[in-house]
DNA sequence: TTGTATGTTTAGTAATTACTAAACGCAGTA
DNA sequence: TACTGCGTTTAGTAATTACTAAACATACAA
Protein backbone atom coordinates (compact mmCIF):
# COMPACT_ATOMS: atom_id res chain seq x y z
CA UNK A 1 0.00 0.00 0.00
CA UNK A 2 1.59 3.40 -1.49
CA UNK A 3 2.22 6.03 1.44
CA UNK A 4 -0.36 8.77 0.97
CA UNK A 5 0.11 12.19 2.14
CA UNK A 6 -2.62 12.05 4.39
CA UNK A 7 -0.86 9.48 6.14
CA UNK A 8 2.45 11.16 6.47
CA UNK A 9 0.79 14.47 7.81
CA UNK A 10 -0.97 11.97 10.48
CA UNK A 11 2.62 10.68 11.42
CA UNK A 12 3.65 14.11 11.19
CA UNK A 13 1.22 15.23 13.50
CA UNK A 14 1.92 11.92 16.15
CA UNK A 15 5.46 12.95 15.92
CA UNK A 16 5.13 16.38 17.08
CA UNK A 17 2.64 15.31 19.71
CA UNK A 18 5.97 13.54 21.35
CA UNK A 19 8.49 15.80 21.08
CA UNK A 20 6.16 18.16 22.76
CA UNK A 21 5.34 15.70 25.43
CA UNK A 22 9.17 15.41 25.75
CA UNK A 23 9.96 19.46 26.39
CA UNK A 24 7.00 18.75 29.15
CA UNK A 25 3.66 20.29 26.96
CA UNK A 26 0.71 18.04 26.54
CA UNK A 27 1.07 16.08 23.65
CA UNK A 28 -2.34 17.52 22.46
CA UNK A 29 -0.46 20.90 22.68
CA UNK A 30 2.47 19.40 20.08
CA UNK A 31 -0.76 18.08 17.67
CA UNK A 32 -2.80 21.11 17.36
CA UNK A 33 0.70 23.03 16.30
CA UNK A 34 1.36 20.17 14.04
CA UNK A 35 -2.05 20.60 12.47
CA UNK A 36 -2.21 23.92 11.81
CA UNK A 37 1.78 24.38 10.93
CA UNK A 38 0.55 21.77 8.27
CA UNK A 39 -2.40 23.76 6.94
CA UNK A 40 -1.88 26.59 4.28
CA UNK A 41 -4.95 27.76 4.80
CA UNK A 42 -6.15 29.21 9.11
CA UNK A 43 -8.16 27.17 10.72
CA UNK A 44 -11.04 28.18 12.80
CA UNK A 45 -11.02 26.19 16.55
CA UNK A 46 -13.55 23.67 14.80
CA UNK A 47 -11.77 22.34 12.47
CA UNK A 48 -8.78 22.35 14.80
CA UNK A 49 -11.16 19.95 16.96
CA UNK A 50 -12.17 18.08 13.82
CA UNK A 51 -8.41 17.29 12.40
CA UNK A 52 -6.89 16.80 15.97
CA UNK A 53 -9.47 14.56 17.94
CA UNK A 54 -9.31 16.76 20.79
CA UNK A 55 -12.72 18.04 22.67
CA UNK A 56 -13.55 21.89 21.87
CA UNK A 57 -13.11 22.85 25.80
CA UNK A 58 -9.16 21.21 25.24
CA UNK A 59 -8.41 23.06 21.98
CA UNK A 60 -9.84 26.24 23.12
CA UNK A 61 -7.46 26.01 26.27
CA UNK A 62 -4.10 24.54 24.94
CA UNK A 63 -4.50 26.79 21.67
CA UNK A 64 -4.35 29.66 24.03
CA UNK A 65 -1.57 29.01 26.00
CA UNK A 66 0.77 28.08 22.21
CA UNK A 67 -0.48 31.58 21.46
CA UNK A 68 0.66 33.25 24.92
CA UNK A 69 3.90 31.58 24.07
CA UNK A 70 3.97 32.72 20.41
CA UNK A 71 4.08 29.80 18.58
CA UNK A 72 0.14 30.34 17.14
CA UNK A 73 -1.40 33.37 15.95
CA UNK A 74 -5.09 34.16 15.97
CA UNK A 75 -6.89 36.21 13.47
CA UNK A 76 -10.03 37.24 12.16
CA UNK A 77 -11.88 37.33 9.00
CA UNK A 78 -14.77 40.28 8.46
CA UNK A 79 -18.18 38.92 8.63
CA UNK A 80 -17.24 35.99 10.47
CA UNK A 81 -17.45 35.83 14.00
CA UNK A 82 -15.10 33.05 14.03
CA UNK A 83 -11.06 32.95 15.23
CA UNK A 84 -8.75 31.49 13.32
CA UNK A 85 -5.51 30.33 13.77
CA UNK A 86 -1.76 29.62 11.92
CA UNK A 87 1.46 28.41 13.04
CA UNK A 88 4.18 30.87 13.26
CA UNK A 89 6.76 29.88 11.35
CA UNK A 90 9.58 31.60 12.22
CA UNK A 91 11.05 29.26 15.24
CA UNK A 92 13.82 31.52 16.04
CA UNK A 93 10.81 34.23 17.36
CA UNK A 94 9.02 31.29 19.15
CA UNK A 95 12.27 30.16 20.69
CA UNK A 96 12.66 34.17 21.92
CA UNK A 97 8.62 34.11 22.75
CA UNK A 98 8.96 30.99 24.90
CA UNK A 99 11.63 32.22 26.50
CA UNK A 100 10.28 35.30 27.16
CA UNK A 101 7.24 33.60 28.66
CA UNK A 102 9.15 31.72 31.06
CA UNK A 103 11.17 34.63 32.37
CA UNK A 104 7.83 35.69 33.95
CA UNK A 105 6.00 32.93 35.66
CA UNK A 106 7.40 30.03 37.60
CA UNK A 107 10.89 30.23 36.63
CA UNK A 108 11.86 33.64 37.71
CA UNK A 109 10.19 32.87 41.06
CA UNK A 110 12.06 29.44 41.55
CA UNK A 111 15.33 31.46 40.61
CA UNK A 112 13.93 34.52 43.11
CA UNK A 113 13.49 31.63 45.71
CA UNK A 114 17.64 30.77 45.76
CA UNK A 115 18.38 34.37 45.97
CA UNK A 116 16.32 34.74 48.53
CA UNK A 117 18.04 31.78 50.91
CA UNK A 118 21.23 33.69 50.07
CA UNK A 119 20.09 36.90 51.96
CA UNK A 120 18.43 35.37 54.47
CA UNK A 121 21.90 32.87 55.26
CA UNK A 122 23.42 36.51 54.88
CA UNK A 123 21.00 38.37 57.91
CA UNK A 124 21.48 35.28 60.05
CA UNK A 125 25.36 34.92 59.54
CA UNK A 126 27.35 33.11 62.17
CA UNK A 127 30.79 32.64 61.85
CA UNK A 128 31.29 28.55 61.84
CA UNK A 129 32.30 26.31 58.95
CA UNK A 130 29.04 25.11 58.14
CA UNK A 131 27.25 28.28 57.63
CA UNK A 132 30.41 29.26 55.44
CA UNK A 133 29.77 25.77 53.07
CA UNK A 134 26.24 26.71 52.95
CA UNK A 135 26.92 30.28 52.25
CA UNK A 136 29.67 29.34 49.45
CA UNK A 137 27.29 26.67 47.59
CA UNK A 138 24.25 28.61 47.43
CA UNK A 139 25.93 31.12 45.74
CA UNK A 140 27.58 29.39 43.14
CA UNK A 141 24.22 28.22 42.28
CA UNK A 142 22.77 31.46 42.48
CA UNK A 143 25.22 33.28 39.73
CA UNK A 144 24.74 30.13 37.52
CA UNK A 145 21.49 30.98 37.34
CA UNK A 146 22.46 34.35 36.76
CA UNK A 147 24.92 33.25 33.94
CA UNK A 148 21.66 31.68 32.43
CA UNK A 149 19.58 34.27 32.97
CA UNK A 150 21.95 36.59 31.03
CA UNK A 151 21.61 34.01 28.10
CA UNK A 152 18.13 34.24 28.50
CA UNK A 153 17.84 37.84 28.46
CA UNK A 154 20.44 37.79 25.49
CA UNK A 155 18.29 35.79 23.32
CA UNK A 156 15.09 37.13 23.93
CA UNK A 157 16.82 41.06 22.98
CA UNK A 158 18.00 39.41 19.29
CA UNK A 159 15.86 41.26 16.62
CA UNK A 160 16.54 38.00 14.71
CA UNK A 161 17.95 35.06 16.73
CA UNK A 162 18.21 33.71 12.84
CA UNK A 163 21.27 30.69 11.66
CA UNK A 164 23.10 33.44 11.21
CA UNK A 165 23.49 34.15 14.63
CA UNK A 166 23.37 29.73 15.60
CA UNK A 167 26.82 30.00 13.80
CA UNK A 168 28.40 32.98 15.30
CA UNK A 169 27.82 30.96 18.51
CA UNK A 170 28.95 27.67 17.15
CA UNK A 171 31.63 29.59 15.32
CA UNK A 172 33.31 30.96 19.31
CA UNK A 173 32.39 27.98 20.83
CA UNK A 174 34.95 26.24 19.04
CA UNK B 1 11.92 33.83 65.86
CA UNK B 2 15.28 33.80 64.63
CA UNK B 3 15.95 32.12 61.21
CA UNK B 4 17.45 29.05 61.70
CA UNK B 5 20.53 27.77 59.44
CA UNK B 6 18.43 24.52 59.89
CA UNK B 7 15.16 25.84 58.35
CA UNK B 8 16.88 28.12 55.95
CA UNK B 9 18.42 24.68 54.37
CA UNK B 10 15.19 23.79 54.16
CA UNK B 11 13.42 25.86 52.03
CA UNK B 12 16.60 26.16 50.19
CA UNK B 13 15.35 22.26 49.57
CA UNK B 14 11.94 23.22 48.74
CA UNK B 15 12.75 25.38 46.41
CA UNK B 16 14.89 23.84 44.34
CA UNK B 17 12.00 21.02 44.53
CA UNK B 18 10.30 23.46 42.78
CA UNK B 19 12.83 24.04 40.24
CA UNK B 20 13.20 20.59 39.61
CA UNK B 21 9.45 20.35 38.96
CA UNK B 22 9.65 23.30 36.52
CA UNK B 23 12.74 21.52 34.67
CA UNK B 24 10.12 18.59 34.32
CA UNK B 25 11.90 16.59 36.70
CA UNK B 26 10.17 14.85 39.39
CA UNK B 27 10.30 17.60 42.78
CA UNK B 28 12.11 14.51 44.65
CA UNK B 29 14.79 14.52 42.50
CA UNK B 30 15.65 18.83 43.51
CA UNK B 31 15.27 17.84 47.19
CA UNK B 32 17.97 15.01 46.83
CA UNK B 33 20.03 16.67 45.32
CA UNK B 34 19.38 20.19 47.37
CA UNK B 35 20.03 17.50 50.26
CA UNK B 36 23.49 16.54 48.62
CA UNK B 37 24.90 19.89 47.88
CA UNK B 38 24.23 21.62 51.06
CA UNK B 39 26.32 18.55 52.48
CA UNK B 40 30.05 18.76 53.58
CA UNK B 41 30.64 15.09 53.54
CA UNK B 42 29.36 12.45 51.01
CA UNK B 43 25.88 11.25 51.97
CA UNK B 44 24.30 7.30 52.12
CA UNK B 45 21.14 6.31 50.46
CA UNK B 46 19.91 6.13 54.06
CA UNK B 47 20.98 9.36 55.07
CA UNK B 48 19.23 10.90 51.70
CA UNK B 49 16.39 8.96 53.14
CA UNK B 50 15.82 10.78 56.38
CA UNK B 51 17.12 14.39 55.35
CA UNK B 52 14.77 14.39 52.22
CA UNK B 53 11.34 11.84 53.56
CA UNK B 54 11.31 9.81 50.83
CA UNK B 55 11.53 6.50 51.13
CA UNK B 56 14.49 4.21 50.29
CA UNK B 57 12.95 3.00 46.92
CA UNK B 58 12.21 6.06 45.52
CA UNK B 59 15.82 7.65 46.55
CA UNK B 60 17.65 4.66 45.50
CA UNK B 61 15.87 5.00 41.60
CA UNK B 62 16.16 8.66 41.81
CA UNK B 63 19.62 8.84 42.64
CA UNK B 64 20.31 6.75 39.78
CA UNK B 65 18.48 9.17 37.37
CA UNK B 66 20.59 11.52 39.06
CA UNK B 67 24.09 10.03 38.19
CA UNK B 68 23.10 9.27 34.91
CA UNK B 69 22.75 13.16 34.35
CA UNK B 70 25.84 13.71 36.29
CA UNK B 71 23.94 15.75 38.67
CA UNK B 72 25.52 13.43 41.46
CA UNK B 73 28.28 10.82 41.85
CA UNK B 74 28.82 7.89 43.56
CA UNK B 75 31.42 6.65 45.80
CA UNK B 76 32.88 4.53 48.03
CA UNK B 77 34.61 3.96 51.24
CA UNK B 78 36.84 1.29 52.01
CA UNK B 79 35.47 -1.72 53.71
CA UNK B 80 32.11 -0.32 54.06
CA UNK B 81 29.40 -1.64 52.12
CA UNK B 82 27.57 1.53 51.63
CA UNK B 83 27.02 3.61 48.62
CA UNK B 84 27.80 7.39 49.36
CA UNK B 85 26.95 10.49 47.26
CA UNK B 86 27.80 13.76 46.75
CA UNK B 87 26.47 16.46 44.75
CA UNK B 88 28.50 17.81 41.31
CA UNK B 89 29.04 21.29 42.09
CA UNK B 90 30.36 22.52 38.44
CA UNK B 91 26.95 23.45 36.89
CA UNK B 92 28.40 23.69 32.98
CA UNK B 93 29.95 20.00 33.05
CA UNK B 94 26.42 19.11 34.58
CA UNK B 95 24.70 21.00 31.19
CA UNK B 96 27.06 18.86 29.40
CA UNK B 97 26.11 16.14 30.90
CA UNK B 98 22.44 16.31 30.82
CA UNK B 99 22.33 17.55 27.18
CA UNK B 100 24.52 14.24 26.30
CA UNK B 101 21.96 12.21 27.96
CA UNK B 102 19.05 14.13 26.48
CA UNK B 103 21.00 13.69 22.85
CA UNK B 104 20.86 9.85 23.34
CA UNK B 105 16.81 8.58 24.24
CA UNK B 106 13.96 10.12 23.08
CA UNK B 107 14.98 13.63 22.29
CA UNK B 108 16.88 12.05 19.14
CA UNK B 109 14.50 9.53 18.37
CA UNK B 110 11.89 12.24 18.06
CA UNK B 111 13.85 14.92 16.00
CA UNK B 112 14.60 11.62 13.66
CA UNK B 113 10.79 11.18 13.16
CA UNK B 114 10.64 14.82 11.45
CA UNK B 115 13.45 13.66 9.37
CA UNK B 116 11.94 10.55 8.62
CA UNK B 117 8.94 12.56 7.42
CA UNK B 118 10.57 13.98 4.78
CA UNK B 119 12.50 11.32 3.21
CA UNK B 120 9.16 9.96 3.20
CA UNK B 121 7.64 12.52 1.88
CA UNK B 122 10.36 12.40 -0.76
CA UNK B 123 9.79 8.58 -1.88
CA UNK B 124 6.00 9.75 -2.70
CA UNK B 125 6.73 12.55 -4.45
CA UNK B 126 3.54 14.22 -6.38
CA UNK B 127 3.51 17.52 -8.60
CA UNK B 128 1.08 19.57 -6.53
CA UNK B 129 0.60 22.43 -3.87
CA UNK B 130 -0.37 20.45 -1.58
CA UNK B 131 2.64 18.62 -1.22
CA UNK B 132 5.13 21.15 -2.57
CA UNK B 133 3.66 23.45 0.90
CA UNK B 134 3.86 20.74 3.73
CA UNK B 135 7.33 19.44 2.36
CA UNK B 136 8.76 22.96 2.46
CA UNK B 137 7.28 23.56 6.04
CA UNK B 138 8.47 19.85 7.14
CA UNK B 139 11.93 20.64 5.75
CA UNK B 140 11.92 24.36 7.75
CA UNK B 141 11.02 22.43 10.81
CA UNK B 142 13.95 19.86 10.32
CA UNK B 143 16.14 22.43 9.59
CA UNK B 144 15.85 24.10 12.83
CA UNK B 145 16.42 20.94 15.07
CA UNK B 146 19.58 20.93 13.27
CA UNK B 147 20.53 24.10 14.31
CA UNK B 148 19.60 23.01 18.22
CA UNK B 149 21.23 20.00 17.30
CA UNK B 150 24.36 21.33 16.30
CA UNK B 151 24.66 23.53 19.41
CA UNK B 152 23.78 20.99 21.70
CA UNK B 153 26.59 18.93 20.36
CA UNK B 154 28.70 22.18 20.23
CA UNK B 155 28.34 22.57 24.05
CA UNK B 156 28.91 19.06 24.29
CA UNK B 157 32.34 18.98 22.82
CA UNK B 158 33.58 22.10 25.09
CA UNK B 159 36.19 20.68 27.20
CA UNK B 160 34.64 23.72 29.74
CA UNK B 161 31.29 26.15 29.52
CA UNK B 162 32.60 27.91 31.71
CA UNK B 163 31.78 31.51 32.53
CA UNK B 164 33.82 32.66 30.30
CA UNK B 165 32.25 30.99 27.32
CA UNK B 166 28.81 32.30 28.73
CA UNK B 167 30.29 35.94 28.15
CA UNK B 168 32.16 34.99 24.56
CA UNK B 169 28.36 34.09 23.68
CA UNK B 170 26.80 37.02 25.24
CA UNK B 171 29.54 39.27 22.95
CA UNK B 172 28.67 37.85 19.82
CA UNK B 173 25.03 38.33 20.01
CA UNK B 174 25.61 41.74 21.20
C1' DT C 1 -37.17 38.97 22.36
C1' DT C 2 -35.69 34.37 21.15
C1' DG C 3 -32.57 31.54 18.60
C1' DT C 4 -28.06 30.35 16.77
C1' DA C 5 -23.18 30.19 16.29
C1' DT C 6 -19.35 30.80 18.45
C1' DG C 7 -15.60 30.49 22.42
C1' DT C 8 -15.01 29.64 27.60
C1' DT C 9 -15.48 27.59 32.01
C1' DT C 10 -16.41 23.93 35.00
C1' DA C 11 -17.01 19.57 37.13
C1' DG C 12 -15.81 15.13 36.64
C1' DT C 13 -12.99 11.13 34.51
C1' DA C 14 -9.11 8.89 32.51
C1' DA C 15 -4.36 8.45 32.15
C1' DT C 16 -0.04 9.25 33.75
C1' DT C 17 3.49 9.90 36.99
C1' DA C 18 5.59 9.99 41.56
C1' DC C 19 5.86 7.65 45.34
C1' DT C 20 5.27 3.96 49.26
C1' DA C 21 5.74 -0.46 51.52
C1' DA C 22 7.40 -4.52 51.36
C1' DA C 23 9.53 -8.48 49.07
C1' DC C 24 13.73 -9.68 47.01
C1' DG C 25 18.70 -10.47 45.88
C1' DC C 26 23.23 -10.45 47.00
C1' DA C 27 27.53 -9.98 49.51
C1' DG C 28 29.82 -10.41 53.47
C1' DT C 29 29.98 -12.43 58.40
C1' DA C 30 29.31 -15.48 62.08
C1' DT D 1 24.84 -22.86 56.69
C1' DA D 2 21.94 -19.02 58.32
C1' DC D 3 21.98 -14.05 59.48
C1' DT D 4 22.64 -9.00 58.62
C1' DG D 5 23.09 -4.93 56.12
C1' DC D 6 22.72 -3.01 52.20
C1' DG D 7 20.63 -1.60 47.37
C1' DT D 8 16.97 -2.90 43.93
C1' DT D 9 12.68 -4.28 42.13
C1' DT D 10 7.90 -4.75 42.24
C1' DA D 11 3.12 -4.25 43.00
C1' DG D 12 0.00 -1.18 44.48
C1' DT D 13 -1.56 3.71 45.90
C1' DA D 14 -1.71 8.66 45.90
C1' DA D 15 -1.33 12.78 43.45
C1' DT D 16 -1.17 15.18 39.42
C1' DT D 17 -2.22 16.26 34.83
C1' DA D 18 -4.65 15.95 30.43
C1' DC D 19 -8.74 15.60 28.72
C1' DT D 20 -14.09 15.07 28.06
C1' DA D 21 -18.86 16.43 28.16
C1' DA D 22 -21.80 19.60 29.05
C1' DA D 23 -23.32 23.99 31.00
C1' DC D 24 -22.47 28.66 30.29
C1' DA D 25 -21.58 33.42 28.31
C1' DT D 26 -21.64 36.55 24.54
C1' DA D 27 -22.59 38.50 20.24
C1' DC D 28 -25.18 38.67 16.45
C1' DA D 29 -29.46 37.60 13.55
C1' DA D 30 -34.14 37.03 12.85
Amino acid sequence: MATTLTQIKKDFVEGLSQISRFWGFPKGMGAIFAVLYLSPTALSLDEIVERTGLTKGAVSTEVRTLARMGLVHRSTKLGDRKDYYTAETDFYAAVRSILQERQNSEFDRAVRSVKETLTRLEENWVENDEWNFVYERVKALQEFFDAIDSLAKAVIRLESLGLSNVTKILSVLK
